[in-house]
DNA sequence: CATCAGTGCGGGCAATTATTCATTTGAGGA
DNA sequence: TCCTCAAATGAATAATTGCCCGCACTGATG
């Protein structure tokens, strides 16, 4: 019997006498003959020793392991894993809670923000569960246009909503989401009355963004933003997802594509300084989000469980 | 979604944090945007709830489990049990190493004691464990006569040995383990020289004892104390155990024979006041042991794992 | 509309645990 | 035998956690 092994004994005898007997260190000492010291000593030797596994019996426990292995496997800022619920619907609720919690906890800080947002049926959904909050300190920009090619206001813009629950100034983006070319695009961002938006988005504090598929019914077509013919040259050249408009492929690159160049949105850097979280869940826009992931384009994700153990898997 | 539900959830999430994440309550509650003590208090609540499972990987582990359940089952004062080892022999040396320890912690103690102290080969290898100690305030005395039937120092009495290991009053009893016939023993016992023995055993502090089987190769028959036929005459009697030298039954209770009135140890009390704890192990000593704890005999045990367990089972 | 029990919150303090540091102890080597 | 060095020890101190209490808010009730 070495001394090392009656030394890991002891440790693991006052671990369990901590752990499991819940005893305080003064009891144990007095218990194993030991001073207080030693057994904090001891203690602390089975803890670094791994000695003492610790788990949590509780479905959240799970969503936490994989929130932090998706923070580390893509170096997020922030990231948010909902337990998967009964249906698929109820599922997309959760996540939009989560979202709207976070919106709200950054919309809860003193100091001044700008915060921008995109557009989406999950954001929409966030923004719904977000209390009447007083945040004149705030600004709170969009980042795509809301004017649909038909001239009617873009169906799920968020800012409006927003708007409604938030008092705080709000910058949307009169203009449509995708122009008819690159040249009316360009002219329309050059309004003087765009200009304090553009200011602002480039210093946007944090954003909040939903990921979109292209395959499919996807967003954009649904809402009439591109055609079906769209639709089949940007799958052509691989796209996989879009964010606030713009399409990127698997590898998170923006697509070399006419559609690109005449989104009115916000520019999309890859790599932001500041937070930019997607919220995103679905079997379906799976490789939407690990191309945005793998590209960058998003520093956090807010999804549900089954889609973080995809993008991990 | 209850908000009891919500509620665990978040304590979930806090216990993730805390034990798992490993973090400090401050930034837990940063993180979740709450105050330190709601932290604390969703921890505590994750614990209360049961949602907190902790276990120590070390197979210590299950000797603490299996101690702690004995000393509940049969009212234990001390109880503890040691790993099996790979051999019998080890294992009995592993109890033996535990006793020592036991009996080392006790003669540390500053307060002067009345140590009693009976025989059996475990107790031997227990004090051969001691290191040498100091104990000038403490008194040692043997529990049982250290005479064999042939005139020579009986083998196994446990004294001797611990007298060359500490610096400590001893006080044997120099007459025979056990006597010719109970006229004998009244007459040996009421010895002027044993008075002052008499005196301290009826006052010990503390008592360490062995646990002897009566079938087979019992060590009274081994040491020549009883023979063949007294042995033959105990079992049919339904003697299964003996405690430095008293017979007993399956239920602890004394075995109504001529042994048990020839015995010249000191008087075996059950539910006894002081710490009466016996050091025994093996499959054979089983029903002995499970005798003695039922009588209550004895209020502390020391044992091996695969002991406990049947004792439990 | 006033009242009131019930609940949760955060401040402040007490208890507990972790860490640091000077000193001692003990093993091994010259 | 003495020396050296590393490990272990316990006192002092810092950090962290647990708990009590008053207050504010909520929702039910008269």
């Amino acid at each position: 019997m070495s001394s090392r092994d009656t030394k890991l004994d002891d440790a693991a005898r006052a671990a369990w006498l901590a752990y499991i007997g819940g005893m305080k260190q003064d009891e144990i000492a007095s218990i194993m003959g030991l001073s207080r010291q030693s057994v904090q000593r001891l203690v602390s030797q089975a803890v670094a020793g791994g000695l003492v596994k610790t788990r949590i019996d509780h479905p959240i426990s799970q969503c936490m392991d994989l929130a932090r292995d998706l923070k580390a496997r893509y170096g997020l800022q922030i990231c948010e894993v909902v337990p998967q619920l009964a249906s698929d619907a109820a599922t997309g609720t959760a996540v939009s809670h989560a979202t709207g919690h976070l919106i709200e906890r950054w919309l809860s800080k003193p100091d001044p923000l700008i915060l921008g947002i995109g557009t989406g049926r999950t954001l929409r959904g966030a923004v719904d569960h977000l209390p009447h909050l007083d945040c004149a300190r705030h600004k709170i920009i969009s980042l795509t246009g809301n004017i649909s090619p038909d001239g009617s206001t873009a169906l799920y813009n968020v800012l409006f909503t927003m708007a409604e629950k938030v008092t705080a100034p709000t910058f949307p983006m009169p203009v449509p989401v995708i122009s008819a070319s690159a040249g009316e695009r360009t002219a329309l961002l050059g309004q003087k009355t765009l200009a304090t938006h553009h200011d602002l988005s480039l210093h946007t504090d944090i954003r909040f963004v939903g990921i979109g598929a292209i395959e499919g019914d996807a967003p954009l077509v649904l809402d009439g933003f591109i055609t079906r013919e769209d639709q089949a040259r940007l799958l052509g050249k691989g796209a996989v997802g879009e964010i606030i408009g713009y399409v990127f492929d698997a590898g998170g690159q923006l697509i070399d594509d006419d559609i690109n160049t005449r989104v009115s949105s916000a520019p999309l850097p890859a790599s932001p300084v500041y937070p930019t979280i997607a919220a995103a869940h679905g079997h379906r826009k799976r490789p939407a989000i690990r191309a945005a992931l793998d590209g960058k384009l998003i520093n956090g994700l807010i999804t549900d469980e089954a889609t973080a153990a995809a993008l991990l898997g």
